[in-house]
DNA sequence: TATGAATGAGAGTTCATTCAT
DNA sequence: TATGAATGAACTCTCATTCAT
């Protein structure tokens, strides 16, 4: 009924997010934007009011997202076992359905990790039942009743995020490495799902 | 042996990998290299001709780097176990030690992967008993002789490179979403280590 | 009698008057305006057509206003002694409370002086009594009875104007050779008054 | 001998002078400055690295300028009557000869007299026997003496400095409410100082 | 009478690159 | 091998003005 508000401005964003993650920020270029929203440069800063001001909005709905997904795994009921199987599972279909995420995020993780780790901060805060430390308590508690082998929380997600985000960054060097190349299809993303699970499952439960 | 010929472009090549590092290719600036190695902006193009020459040449040094190091690891009588403890060991302790590195080579992954491929290729090419293909076949034989869990080479390196390379783009991830800051010091970098080869080793080898 | 009509009108005019004495006409802003005069921009193109058309409306209102209370000093039986009193305390005091009359009528003043001369002969031709050409017949005539020691009526009037109008503009400027601030009080001014008329009346009268 | 060093960076000063005389800051074009020093648009940031920055490199020039000359005439054996007579004759002089001084220094001393009051301020502490105070000091030694008329030295300078500055930023004003244009030449100025330093000497002296 | 969205022409500023010396 | 000055193209951003409603 009520129609899309504002498309113009959508459509700023939608073509921002390409356009930042092909080039990067500074590489990004305003009119390149413009063009391809099917408006006016001015139309831009009438919104974002800057280049930086467009580039901390689409940041923020993109992880914005992710963290909403996230949410729906973390149930009370949490075994290490799902964990391990979720969260590969959804942001490997999430980032193979957005590729620009990675790009955007990966960029800010090396360049401002600060910046980003303060947005996060924020939608973290916003969500009910996520919450980062009862996650990391958990964690521990999961480790002390002898379900896993990882006493670190930290290291813990750190293999687990490792190993799911690094199949879009990792995959072109470890085909140059190998001089073979391996389509980004459906089937690959299977495929690299269940080798993640695998090494999670057989390399942390005990 | 061969004697420090050419200073002016040595300390040139460490500005720029600074610079390249902190903002990547697009927001890097001829002129703040020039200021940081202490010379005039038009030395910069003496040597190099132009920006995107000096950033070639350090993307060649750097990734040069890299495989000669690895190709140490990569011994005729490699045993699987024994990749899955060198390979993090050492790409951890070097980027650890040069995180420009990291952030060159994932910048050039996420955004131009095909010239990042080429670079690796040629270097790749020069390395006298690595050989790509030769690793992989190793790989693939291991699996058949029912040593490792991973039967697809390709999945089997991701996993590994995975693990040692994230340690450094994704630990302000994990620590935005765990709210808990752990500094990057070398205690942290031995726990690194020990537990990407654990989970290696316990998730890939029967 | 006449009601306040177009009160939207009206906001716009106290609005911009400010934006243009704060920052002369090309720095003013028609967004600024808008802001402060609580409407939208496109209301400003509707009554005044467009920013130079705003700007001259004001600066016909401001002279009008000056010249209509000039005016009623200019009676038939103006002595010299009551010029030089009355002339100055009017202006200071008219300034005094309107600020950002001596900064409009200062910039034009001194960037368009041509314009602000045609809009001062436009509003004089209407006002009766008044007249330039009368003024300076007048003052001449002093002259010639002997009352006054400046035979030239033009030098007569600027050494008027200036000690009244300046007491404005070079307050600044007074301050900071000497160092020393003075509050921009009623008292100031009331001595500004005595100086400045005690100067003209032993200056320029014999 | 040594010719004009920095020929370029010399032609920028004068040719922003006259463009920011002529229409402000604000609506002064830094390309129209460009084209009039007839050098590339570049040049002027990389001389003076902003807009703003050349304005204020030139205020503080041209300020100098003032203050170097207003300083040779403080002499310690100074006289009333000397200092009403030099004082405006320097200044109406200085002023017919470079109108773009009036024109800058006015605007300024009406939008921004905070800026120009602090350049002045600074200025006046390099020039060695000139010092606010003192001069203040003896106009009030003066009055005592029973030299002067005028008790307040602030009033007494304003008085001074209004008669000498308005008869260019006033002359228009007067032109106007007269219908009398006179041509802004040697015979008028000179006339013009004669008129002041009868004013102020009558006026103020006893 | 009122508004939010849109626009085009340009403004200031940046930057890789070159030139004269 | 080194430098300061110069350049042109492009970039981000601004602003008076208009349009659709």
């Amino acid at each position: 009924m009520k129609k899309d508000k504002n498309p113009g401005r959508e459509k700023i964003l939608k073509a921002a997010q390409n356009e930042f993650a092909a080039r990067g920020f500074a590489g990004a270029r305003m009119e390149a934007i413009a063009r391809s929203a099917g408006c006016n440069k001015a139309m831009l800063f009438y919104y974002f009011s800057s280049k930086e001001g467009l580039y901390q909005t689409i940041l923020k709905e993109v992880m914005g997202e992710f963290f909403t997904k996230i949410n729906g795994v973390l149930t009370p009921d949490l075994t290490p076992a799902a964990l391990m199987e979720k969260f590969p599972e959804l942001y490997i279909q999430l980032f193979a359905r957005h590729p620009e995420f990675v790009r955007i995020v990966a960029f800010d993780l090396i360049h401002d990790p600060d910046n980003l780790c303060g947005i996060m901060g924020g939608i973290i805060s916003q969500i009910t039942h996520f919450g980062p430390h009862p996650l990391f308590e958990r964690i521990r508690r999961w480790h002390e009743q002898g379900l896993t082998s990882e006493p670190d929380p930290l290291h813990f997600m750190m293999n687990i995020v490792a190993l799911s985000i690094f199949s879009f960054i990792g995959k072109p060097m470890v085909e140059a490495i190998s001089g073979i190349r391996v389509a980004s299809d459906e089937e690959f993303y299977r495929r690299r799902v269940a080798s993640v699970v695998n090494v999670l499952k057989r390399g942390m439960l005990k």
